[in-house]
DNA sequence: GATGAATGAGGCTTCATTCAT
DNA sequence: TATGAATGAAGCCTCATTCAT
């Protein structure tokens, strides 16, 4: 019997399991937005369930409670970039190529998903102790930074680059760029008077951040 | 007259003043100790006071309400930064060595006040809307970014660094590249299993920017 | 037929009554002994289903609700003592030695049912509303008032008793003897900083109510 | 200055101090009740407001939580009957009379008190977990072991009564008697078919306890 | 200036119970 | 018979804030 010849009949065993899926993941992200944009400490259980169109007693009852839920949207995020990041294949371009593209990437990642960045926040404002209890927590670890000892490693290789370059280093300044300039786009805008987020603004920072990896990495 | 003198005396106008103004500033403290900690949402007006040694109605008496001390709080972290900077005499160095002690500057200083870069993300997080009712915000301007760009125009006309540097971009640059590497300690440990603030980790940061910023200035 | 040769097969009819009347036992044991650790108002759903290694879903299956389930311990926790009751032949004794014996059974009886006791006092303090609902109330009438009465009877025409003692009064000071002993215990051994449980305490409670008992039912 | 003389002000220091512990005297009244009515399970702490005619913040205010407020009720009830006992002046009294004196009072104090009776069951159903975490715990021992001593000592020198009586044993033999007839009132009514209540059915009551204990204790 | 007492709103969480197979 | 998913009501407790000297 397949799905379709039954009418007005009730969902099967593997379809109330989807059910239970489905609630989970719209728990989750109406959790990630909730959190990205007040903070773990002013996100509301409440709006959480609003924004979820669920009840409240079904987060308690898939995640046992404020923290675990944060933990689970943690997680989640964590595992969204790290799934992007597999889509690079940035070890088919040139060197330089791959570098102006893993920069690209980093700062359009940032820019599509700004609850990343605010997620991020919270958990080191709560020094990452969500983190620490996560047991998945290195396999979060990101792929970028081996593709990026590939790329200077032949760059160095090649001649075109300078040896020496610790890969970590690096990403975390790549990474740092792209951050600050959009995590702190309020109070920066706000002090200097200047729309920091215009489409030429966003392209001369996405020039200058290329500029500034190249002109470090490249040999004169 | 010393304070001892006087039994069972009222304290005289000056002191109360006096003893005015030190309240303030300890109340000041406590809480920018508890945002920082907690954030905006997590901070609590009982452990402020708790912190503070003070009664917790005399918040109320000199800061209106929870907001306005937050703002309070950013206002005067705000001007301790920018009173540092003030003394940082980088027109009397070469162009590269002011560089570079603009990067060890804001490392140091972000590295002695962890409190400011929690401030920053609160502030953030809630879209700066702290500062922008701030009348002062803009004389929180740094001062940095006007010298930043002196520095830019005496190194290029010396030929020893390129042209067309954006002094904003780059002080940002400067700026995310210490901000990122300290703010996300605490994700980034756990992730890649490597501490980060060992006094050699440290020294390899401070290294590593600087290497970025005057491999990017500096003509090949 | 083994269950074990019927592949795939439902449960024959038998069967399934003899599961469902197992069923019922264990939500019963388990829902005694969650009532008898915390209480009526302390007691969890939750945790009689876990107790009972059955879904909760089911317990309101065979009894309806919370305080239906409670009625349903308490009258088997009646039935049980009674049971028990029933096998202690006074009769055939002496008059002081089945008084004696009685006293013993009581005590050892409580020490070995301390479950009981809290129910007790649980169906106290909710007024005993649970039983006077129960249509079996009158049948959980103690043989033992009767038995009581009749070695009381044969005592006094033997001349070895008082007369004029009512046998439900002393069924009640036997039980609050033991009782009181036993229920207070924690409090009694907190206030008086002694232990009240070890063998040779048990001993001498056992010998001091027998003492009470027959110094007061026996002739001078 | 005196009260009187005040008019339309507003109260002085030393009665603002009064108010507070008017408050906490308030709340404990309420919070007694309502636990000895419902259990500390039963019990709501929006109810013990509401009884209290406070606000429900204040329970919190001046009794951490409900553990704690269960815990001061405990310590206030201890401490009022340790009070009335402390009248009791047994020592005037013949050894004999002095034993009728206090199996009355122990029966009067109950029936007059039926929350101490709750409260009681209450605190050993949590297996005076609550009592032990008093510090006070020892000091709520009842100075009736100590003058029950002194009357069957003096009764035994007196020729009167038996030697050998424990009279911690005898304390509580007295204090069970009283406490399960009326502890479990509801329940016997309800097994036995007869109101244990009624002013004849107390009087005899007592009168059979008062036999119980004298012909324990009274030599042949 | 300083403080202990008091409060209303709301937050997280739990509970008994029902739904829908 | 048996069960996982779902829910509304309510419970304990906390929070920022105000009252009343």
């Amino acid at each position: 019997m397949t799905r379709g010849t039954r009418l007005h009949a009730a969902p099967a065993a593997e379809e109330r399991v989807r059910d239970a899926d489905r609630s989970q993941s719209t728990i989750l992200a109406a959790a990630r937005d909730e959190f990205a944009e007040l903070g773990l400490g002013g996100a509301r259980m409440d709006r959480i369930a609003e924004r979820a169109g669920l009840n409240k007693r079904l987060i308690y009852y898939y995640f046992q409670d404020k923290e675990t839920l944060f933990q689970a949207v943690l997680e989640q995020s964590y595992r969204d970039i790290r799934e992007a990041e597999r889509h690079l294949n940035l070890l088919e371009l040139r060197p330089a190529d791959a570098l102006r593209r893993l920069v690209e990437f980093t700062w359009s990642y940032y820019l599509d998903h700004p609850e990343f960045l605010t997620l991020l926040n919270s958990a080191n404002l709560h020094k990452a102790r969500h983190l620490e209890q996560s047991r998945r927590a290195r396999e979060l670890n990101s792929p970028l930074i081996e593709m990026l000892a590939q790329i200077l490693e032949r760059g160095r290789r090649e001649g075109s680059f300078r040896g020496g370059v610790d890969p970590l280093q690096l990403y975390i300044s790549i990474a740092g760029m792209s951050y600050f300039y959009l995590s702190n786009n309020h109070t920066l805008s706000a002090i200097f008077g200047r729309d920091l987020l215009t489409a030429k603004a966003r392209q001369e920072r996405l020039t200058h951040m290329c500029d500034v990896v190249l002109g470090y990495v490249l040999r004169g």
